[in-house]
DNA sequence: GTAATCACG
DNA sequence: GACGTACGTGATTACG
């Protein structure tokens, strides 16, 4: 129970909005958990809302809170605060308050006693009073806090609440782990918490109904205060507002402003019962909460997690990978052979083992091996130093703490590294099996917690790198990489780490590893996403190692030299943009491009980006220019060189390996959420090909002596896709026919003949056709085209009307995102939609673009992700000697000697365009088109 | 570290 | 009736 104790500078109240959480809680775990039919006593109770309040309050008042929590600090004195049932003194003063409130769903109606219970059984005071609602009470025990100096955190996202807000008095949203204090405030409605109640008194709210002023929302509000200092300065100096509907309406609406601000302002001086020293946290009678929460509210997984904290029980060993505490006590480094081969034998029985190779560089191909850990066992793991500093004088014993050399320990490894009944575990495996085949070991059977997780969770916000997976699964905390390798100045590389230090770091990667395996794996198959990870991320990874280590040569002269004229030509440029300043400035700062531009030569048309700077833009100054402003046309030009000089002639010879000559990107195959790679350090899937500035780039790729680089890529694979899937007749047989399908676009959507067709209208149907796949808007089309809204709509509803699939499709996509959370690929690859339900209808409606373009874009990511697994084995049929070099997406570059060049590309091209099967059967042939030549230019 | 910009599919 | 918008990435630079 709660104790009394004395309220001062050092005391912090948490304040928990008990009843807002009920809500939220409720709506969380029923929609999205199905917690209707998961959450209920054996006799038919319904719980969901109590489970979501019992974990937020354990959250909150254990050690096992988040980060953010952590910065803000624990509770030394806590309440949580309920509405009481019936009407408050709001209602006296406007009976229409809060009147279009639905009645709460009949599951919540029983959970409101039981959440009450809940509170009392966590031994916390529950606070409600007769004619207040909770946040009356939080605004008058936020007050008593702060005269006696104390911190508040109130426990809430409302904003009702955000008027509280000062230096000592802050806001915490548990379910987002976010702080909202007075510059998040600010942020969210440009206005600090000090005028939130005039804000909310022009905003109105529909929720509470609270009427407000009709036509204004936030950005207006905030403007108005910040120009008239308050709502009453506002009110009586109206008639100055110069936009004649605004100022009508608040002319109009002034009573209904006054009354809103009474409304909102919450009453601070609530004649409460409890003194805030008796709101003191005492230390809570675990086994009293365990007996509510299994006794009464049958829970399982919290009373246990609530047992081991108390310690009431011994957590067991031999359960789930999770329950095992992780414990650096079970991790030990070897540094004997004799052990390592015992161990060895160890994994060979258990048939797995989770391994991490620790290097001192991320670039595998430049990486010396700093040492491997292992795990066969959860909560045992072990850390083989091959390649740390001279003597570790830190060790306890260095005399006998030799280090075995790089080459015994991977002889020790090899036969089970090798040995496919012996499933090698990794978390992003791609890379330590590009460390291990630069040593020759080829390992054999395998499988990737990161990419198990990237099939299961796609498309969520959370990430699949380890620590987040976790946090997520594990519920703990892994030692951050620059923990041990420190940051800035003081970083050194990881064989520089003391081994006493490393191994702790190194063995928990692995036992994590090894438990993230097990709850991963079947996570993967229960939804159903196995097969995607089975036949194309998993057999992927080898293909991709392969591919990064081969690299592409790329030519430093040639790259120098288009340097020098780069520079060159920047120069002229930007001594022509001084010149008609009148002054030098920074080209490659925007602020100071739109000061000149907008503030110095008064240029007009000048758009602001959402933070408020002048933007510059490539389409601003394309307009300038056409208007006339030579200045603009000569920053542009200044500013692409500028773009292919530091991007890529200049970025691009660093990145090229002094052993190999070649450029190693990365891919990531964990990165997008449609199922796409990503390549990175360098990027080689944005080299320049639009212009002849940046095609000369892509002449430094280029073969060895004596080889060719071919480049094969798909043509419209998207629109192709889109036409299987929404089963377009028309564009279908287009498709099959061998015809220009922009042409035709325009042709069905416009009415004009195809031949002699206006360049410009099937530039038109082109971008339409674009925009359909993005998940089309007016708004987009019309900026994109450079056309008016009107004109835009226009376009798109005479395209739905000649394809009526199309829009049926996307309904349809929508629909199926928001009853299932995710989409799904033709080969059943998920992205889920998180925000397809969203409130706001801007992030809704990026939902629902995302939904309509992620099976279209993802469908073809799978194509190409097929092809690749099949190249290798096609390319040996056929005895040709050829490399995987590069994939872009729809292309694939391979190199290979000149005399194999045309089987080469026909073996490819026939694998690429056969990708879809045999599982799946288009409707739509896949045609893919190669060249070849001596740079990657003449090849495409 | 974030914002702005721009390279690609 | 208003929201504020094309889909998916990564690298560089300025700036606080």
């Amino acid at each position: 129970m709660a104790q009394t104790l004395p309220l001062g500078p050092d005391s912090r109240l948490y304040l928990v909005d008990g009843s807002a959480y009920i809500f939220r809680a409720f709506h969380v775990l029923d929609r999205h958990a199905g917690g209707s039919e998961r959450f209920q006593k054996k006799d038919g109770t319904p719980t969901s809302a109590v489970f979501g309040f019992c974990n937020m309050l354990w959250k909150l008042v254990s050690d096992a809170h988040d980060a953010a929590q952590e910065e803000i600090g624990q509770p030394t004195h806590f309440a949580v605060v309920f509405d009481h049932s019936g009407e408050s003194f709001r209602n006296a003063l406007y009976d229409e308050y809060k009147a279009n409130r639905s009645a709460p769903p009949e599951d919540l109606v029983p959970q409101f006693p039981l959440v009450r219970d809940a509170t009392r059984a966590f031994g916390l005071p529950c606070l409600e009073m007769a004619g207040y609602e909770a946040d009356d009470i939080i605004a008058t025990h936020a007050r008593l806090a702060e005269e006696k100096g104390a911190e508040t955190v109130i426990v809430s996202s409302d904003k009702d609440l955000m008027q509280l807000i000062t230096d000592r008095t802050v806001m915490f949203d548990p379910m987002k782990n976010r702080i909202i204090d007075r510059q998040a405030v600010i942020e969210k409605f440009g206005a600090g918490p000090e005028r939130m109640i005039d804000m909310q008194a022009l905003m109105g709210d529909s929720t509470d109904n609270v009427p407000g002023v009709p036509g204004i929302g936030p950005k207006t509000a905030a403007q108005l205060l910040e120009d008239y200092g308050s709502l009453d300065a506002l009110l009586d100096r109206a008639d100055e507002i110069k936009q004649k509907k605004r100022r009508e309406m608040l002319i109009a609406h002034r009573e209904d402003a006054l009354l809103s601000r009474q409304l909102v302002t919450l009453d601070r001086h609530v004649p409460v019962e409890e003194a805030p020293e008796d709101l003191g946290l005492s230390p809570f009678d675990h086994a009293a909460l365990v007996r509510f929460l299994e006794d009464e509210m049958e829970f399982n997984t919290l009373p246990k997690r609530i047992r081991e904290a108390g310690g009431l029980e011994v957590p067991t060993t031999e359960a789930s990978p999770a329950a095992v505490p992780i414990d650096q006590n079970g991790y030990e480094i070897i540094f004997d052979p004799k052990i390592l081969r015992a161990l060895m034998a160890e994994a060979e029985e258990h048939g797995i083992i989770a391994i991490d190779t620790e290097t001192d560089n991320l670039e595998g191909m430049k990486a010396n091996l700093c040492g491997i850990s292992f795990s066969i066992v959860p909560g045992k793991a072990y850390y083989v130093p091959v390649g740390h500093g001279q003597t570790d004088l830190s060790l306890d014993d260095p005399e006998h703490s030799q280090q075995m050399s790089e080459a015994t320990a991977l002889d020790i490894l090899k036969p089970v590294l090798l040995d496919p009944s012996i499933l090698k575990v990794g978390q992003n495996l791609k890379y330590d099996l590009l460390i291990l085949r630069e040593r020759d070991i080829d390992v054999v059977g395998y499988d990737d917690t990161m990419l198990l997780s990237y099939a299961a969770d796609c498309g969520f916000a959370s990430l699949h790198g380890m620590d987040e997976l976790s946090k997520r699964h594990l519920g703990h905390e892994p030692i951050p990489y620059k923990e041990i390798v420190g940051t800035g100045k003081k970083q050194k590389t990881f064989g520089d780490v003391p081994i006493k230090d490393a191994y702790i770091y190194a063995a928990e990667d692995a036992d994590v590893t090894l438990r993230l395996h097990t709850i991963l794996k079947s996570r993967a198959i229960e939804s159903q996403v196995y097969t995607v990870y089975e036949t194309m991320d998993r057999p992927l990874v080898s293909v991709i190692t392969d591919m990064e280590r081969a690299g592409i040569k790329v030519d430093r002269d040639r790259l120098s030299a288009l340097s020098g004229e780069f520079a060159q030509r920047m120069a002229a440029h930007e001594a022509a943009v001084h010149d008609i300043a009148g002054e030098r400035f920074n080209l490659a700062s925007p602020k100071q491009i739109g000061d000149i531009l907008f503030g110095k030569l008064g240029l007009p048309g000048g758009k602001k980006t959402k933070t408020g700077a002048w933007s510059t833009a490539a389409d601003t100054l394309e307009t300038l220019a056409a208007d006339g402003a030579e200045i603009a046309q000569e920053i542009l030009s200044h500013r692409g060189l500028a773009k292919l000089k530091g991007t890529y002639t200049d970025a691009l010879s660093e990145s090229i390996h002094p052993k190999t000559g070649r450029v190693h990107t990365s891919f990531s195959l964990a990165s997008t959420t449609t199922g796409r790679l990503s390549s990175n350090d360098p990027n080689l899937q944005n080299i320049p090909i639009r212009t002849e500035d940046g095609r000369k780039i892509r002449e430094a790729f280029i073969p060895e002596d004596g080889n060719v680089l071919i480049s094969a890529d798909y043509s419209q694979i998207e629109l192709r896709l889109l036409a299987h899937i929404a089963e377009i007749g028309p564009l279908i047989e287009a498709f099959h026919q061998g015809l220009d399908i922009h042409a035709m676009t325009a042709a069905e959507v416009f009415g004009v003949p195809l031949e002699g067709m206006d360049p410009s209208i099937r530039r038109q149907a082109k971008a339409i056709n674009f925009g359909i796949i993005y998940g089309i808007s007016a708004f987009g089309l019309a900026r994109n085209l450079g056309i008016g809204r009107d004109e835009a709509s226009l376009f798109i509803k005479r395209y739905f009307e000649r394809f009526p699939g199309i829009k049926a499709y996307m309904d349809e996509t929508i629909e199926g995102a928001r009853v299932h959370g995710y989409v799904e690929t033709l080969f059943g690859r998920r992205s889920h939609t998180p925000n397809i339900k969203a409130k706001q209808p801007n992030i809704r409606m990026g939902a629902e673009r995302q939904a309509i373009n992620a099976p279209i874009q993802g469908s073809a990511a799978d194509i190409v992700k097929r092809a690749m697994i099949r190249v290798p084995a096609a390319l040996a049929a056929h005895r040709l000697s050829a490399k995987m070099l590069l994939q872009v997406h729809d292309e694939l570059v391979v190199e290979c000697p000149a005399d194999q060049a045309d089987e080469t590309a026909a073996v490819l091209k026939d694998v690429m365009e056969g990708a879809a099967g045999p599982a799946l059967s288009l409707s739509v042939p896949l045609v893919v088109e190669a060249g070849q030549g001596a740079s990657w230019e003449q090849a495409h």
